[in-house]
DNA sequence: CTTTTAATATTTTTT
DNA sequence: ATATTAAAAG
């Protein structure tokens, strides 16, 4: 048991060995914050501690699977089988699964996702005949989910002055109070709830349920929560309902300065005022950063420096000094993507990096373009991260869709999406029809499209035939899927849909192979599910299991190929708790990073600079800065310039690619082209281990051999002798070749 | 009711 | 540039 403290430093054991009551351990970058939390797990466990009375709570669902693999090194698999290690929205479902029918639900309710809420919401819209204009889908959706973030029921909304206030005119009030009203009634005729429903149901349940409330804080006598400075005002309620009253047994881990999610509810005055809420809490800091060299830790700090709300701290390092941040501008962000692609072409060869080692961290998802063609040009393997997960395909959505309706049948969105899909000749029209008389009756679509006659529908005969042979279709999904198992049954939905053979077989493009590959992927990650389930003891597995788990998957769970050497590529955001050998920070200009929405105030600035905080720190040895004078975006080519948070970090750890200023407009250009990315500190550093006979390989050229090197620094220069083309004369400081085995 | 065409809005970050 | 929506033609 000592064995595996001993793997601690002092202030990490501290932390893990307190368990006596409430604690806030502030752990900065780097700095062993996932091991304190792991440990202290395999250390309640060690000391008696039931496994199914700890509950730890994390945000992404990898954090989770890490944490588990990580607990179950240290004290083996029979004991962390029965942790409850998740998500706050995988654990709450669960919950809220288990406990529907207290809160008016079934146990086997649709998750709406963010495209599911905002479909609807623009549908209430026009069936209330509101302008769109005034209200847009996009800003009542932040509406609603701010309200319920912040635990607002829509008949408190109603009364609420503040809110009346806020939007300066009752009548806007009183409209979103009705719009928000009808939102979650619907929401609750088609048994479903969106992720905000997840958190706010969760803290209704405990709130109006006390005997469940009860069972479930006897059951948790020790809670832990990852990354709380992105929790927002629900799930820090929630936390308090299971912990307040009674054992106060709870760690929370997090780090004020890296709280980026506040777009999204997150309100780092919880972690500021745990401490008041918990007055008998022990504070914990861990200051020494593990991960990164001195200068990225002194870098990052004096960046943080420029913020003004944060928990006073210092992080150091006791690792090497390290090579100072590179910065450097280029002409457009065309130029950008090709010189970070062959900088990392040239690390790998020159500097005997492997590509995992490199990452490109943007602001914005739409950046990852460039990047990747440049990467595909030398052909280097890359992985891009985030956009568009495969659960989220149109042609995934499609098949999930009949899989939804099939086992919920009040899916009141999935049947929006397939009811013509393919076409059955069952337009707008007839589905505005349906709605119209399902909220005149309060009842579901499918009980209306079922009996149009009952419910005085005013359709003609034919549409009465298309009408009966969709439910016909449908009930035979229904059957099946209440018979079978998940994988029969959906191979079937997805045979019988007739999507692949009237919209996707027609005919060959590469997007339609695609789709038919991506339907087989569902197909074979149906067939895993089922498989797994079945090793772990539990046979009769249905569709709706399946779905309640893809429900709350993103791109970064669907991931198989983890081992293959390539280089990543992510938004700082789904950076957050990785590591790197080598961080490119590109688009660092005004109006991009920080993002030209964010400049309105003040706190959304600091935000922004606590996302370029986490992006310097998930370096361990090199981080290069960059951005472009010219950027094309939306549509048009914008001049750009560098971002004020260049000049927030200390110079004296930065490497400017020459003397004119960064931060103006005013450098005349000439010096961004002759700049490298790479630090060339010694004559040798482009001819690198190259010698004169060696055998190397180009891209274009072919094999060849090295007859002859020249020059020094960027102008060194190699003859090669290759065997298809003959002599050619190449700068190393843009050739791209490897050297190969001589044989 | 569907398909085609033209116009218009839209983009930060995500469980 | 792309996606979504409205209008017009079939």
């Amino acid at each position: 048991m000592a064995d595996f403290l001993q793997q601690l430093n002092e202030s990490q054991r501290e932390a893990v060995i307190y368990n006596d009551g409430p604690s806030l351990v502030i752990a900065g970058a780097g700095s062993g914050k996932t091991r304190v939390i792991t440990y202290k797990i395999a250390y309640l466990l060690k000391n008696g501690i039931s496994p199914h009375s700890i509950l730890a709570l994390t945000f992404t669902n990898k954090a989770a699977r890490e944490m588990k693999v990580r607990v179950t090194e240290i004290i083996g698999e029979n004991m962390t089988r029965l942790l409850w290690i998740g998500t706050f929205h995988s654990i709450f479902s669960k919950i809220l699964r288990r406990e529907a029918s207290r809160i008016g639900f079934y146990s086997d309710f649709t998750i709406y996702d963010k495209q599911d809420s905002k479909n609807l919401i623009k549908n209430i819209i026009k069936e209330k005949k509101l302008d769109d204009k005034i209200y847009k889908p996009t800003f009542v959706q932040n509406i609603i989910s701010k309200a319920k973030n912040a635990l607002i029921t829509p008949k408190q909304y109603a009364n609420n002055c503040d809110l009346i206030e806020q939007y300066n005119q009752a009548q806007k009030a009183y409209i979103l109070y009705d719009i928000y009203l009808t939102y979650s009634n619907r929401c609750k005729i088609a048994n479903a709830m969106d992720f905000d429903d997840l958190l706010f149901y969760t803290y209704l349940l405990f709130n109006e349920c006390k005997e469940i409330a009860q069972k479930y804080w006897n059951r948790f006598q020790f809670i832990l929560v990852d990354e709380y400075q992105d929790t927002n005002f629900a799930q820090h309620e929630i936390i308090q309902q299971l912990t307040i009253e009674q054992h106060h047994r709870i760690c929370i881990v997090g780090d004020d300065a890296q709280s980026i999610y506040s777009f999204r509810g997150a309100n780092i005055s919880n972690i500021l005022n745990f401490r008041s809420i918990y007055p008998e809490s022990k504070l914990f800091k861990l200051e020494q950063n593990y991960r990164s060299t001195q200068t990225i830790v002194n870098a990052a700090n004096s960046l943080i420096s420029k913020n003004r709300e944060q928990i006073p701290k210092t992080i150091y390092s006791q690792k090497a000094i390290g090579e100072k941040i590179r910065l450097t501008g280029f002409y457009s962000d065309y130029e950008e993507g090709s010189r970070v692609a062959n900088c990392i072409a040239e690390m790998h060869m020159l500097k005997k990096y492997e590509y995992k080692d490199f990452v490109i961290l943007y602001r914005t998802n739409a950046q990852s373009r460039i990047f990747e063609e440049a990467l595909r040009k030398l052909n280097i393997p890359y992985k891009i991260y985030g956009g568009l997960s495969f659960y989220q395909r149109k042609e995934i959505k499609d098949v999930v869709a009949y899989m939804r309706l099939a086992s919920n049948l009040a899916d009141e969105e999935a049947i929006r999406r397939i009811i013509n899909y393919p076409n059955r000749g069952i337009g707008d029209i007839t589905v505005n029809k349906i709605i119209a008389a399902a909220s005149f009756h309060n009842t579901i679509l499918w009980e209306v499209l079922s009996n149009p006659l009952s419910y005085n529908l005013k359709i003609n005969a034919a549409t009465f035939e298309k009408l009966k042979k969709f439910q016909l279709l449908i009930n035979r999904f229904v059957e099946k899927v209440s018979t079978q198992n998940a994988y029969n049954a959906g191979r079937m939905i997805i045979r019988e849909t007739g999507l692949i053979n009237n919209e996707l077989y027609e005919d060959q493009t590469p997007e339609n192979i695609s789709r038919i590959q991506n339907l087989e992927e569902l197909s074979n990650s149906l067939y895993t599910f089922v498989s797994s389930r079945i090793e772990e003891g539990n046979a009769n597995i249905k569709i709706s299991d399946f779905l309640a788990e893809i429900f709350l998957l993103t791109d970064q769970d669907t991931d198989k190929n983890e081992n293959i050497n390539f280089v990543t590529m992510m938004t700082i955001h789904s950076a957050k708790g990785l590591e790197f050998k080598n961080v490119f920070v590109v688009g660092l200009e005004e109006g991009l990073f920080p993002s030209e929405l964010s400049k309105q105030n003040l706190q959304e600035i600091e935000e922004e600079r606590r996302l370029f905080y986490v992006a310097i720190t998930r370096a361990k040895e090199n981080v290069i800065l960059t951005y472009a004078k010219n950027r094309f975006q939306n549509g048009q080519f914008h001049d750009r310039l560098p971002s004020r948070f260049i000049k927030d970090i200390d110079e004296q750890y930065l490497s400017l690619p020459s003397k004119s200023h960064v931060c103006t407009n005013s450098g005349g250009g000439g010096s961004f082209k002759e700049s490298s990315l790479i630090n060339h500190q010694n004559n040798q550093s482009n001819i690198g281990d190259l010698r004169i006979g060696n055998k190397i390989r180009h891209k274009r050229f072919g094999d060849g051999r090295i007859v002859a090197l020249i020059g020094k620094n960027d102008n060194a220069q190699a003859t090669v002798e290759f065997e298809q083309v003959g002599i050619k004369q190449l700068l190393l400081k843009f050739a791209r070749i490897e050297m190969i085995n001589d044989d």
